[in-house]
DNA sequence: GCCAACGTTGGC
DNA sequence: GCCAACGTTGGC
């Protein structure tokens, strides 16, 4: 077991699907990804991945961490097969919501698809960006 | 609400 | 296979 961990970040328009309702489904269906970069991130995603929750728009910050329940796996709300999704479980929210600003305000930072990249919604993150924004999100600002 | 950046599509 | 047009996303 105890394959390399992989760490990612997925956005979601707060309006559309929030954290809050993510917590309250308890698991999700990450579907609508319609993106060839975004699908193979979330075809190389593994059962225990754990995954930044950031909300894009309103919001605009990191707000949780949530961890991949089930791998890639067809759309099931399309008969393309070209698209798959994954489950997500809510896995811990964070004390502070790491924002965007606060991203780009962080040397460790910088290199984040998340900034490099602005809209793809599943992109990886290392395992150092991941702790680093774990941190900022446990301490209060 | 606006605008810029990027990805995708379709015509050639 | 290339490139222009179009649509969508997301930050401000």
């Amino acid at each position: 077991m105890a394959a390399k961990k992989n760490y990612w970040l997925v956005k979601s328009e707060p309006v559309k699907y929030s954290w809050g309702q993510f917590v309250k489904d308890g698991e999700t269906v990450w579907d609508g990804v319609r993106n060839y970069q975004a699908r193979n991130n979330l075809k190389a995603m593994k059962n225990g991945d754990e995954v930044l929750f950031y909300h894009s728009k309103e919001g605009m910050a990191v707000v949780g961490v949530a961890k991949v329940s089930k791998e890639a796996y067809q759309d099931p709300s399309t008969g393309d097969e070209r698209w798959v999704v994954v489950n997500l479980k809510p896995a811990k929210a964070l004390k502070t919501p790491v924002t965007l600003e606060e991203i780009k305000k962080d040397k460790k930072l910088q290199n984040m698809k998340l900034l490099q990249q602005g809209r793809l919604s599943v992109s990886p993150v290392s395992e150092d960006e991941f702790h680093t924004i774990v941190d900022h999100g446990s301490k209060k600002s």
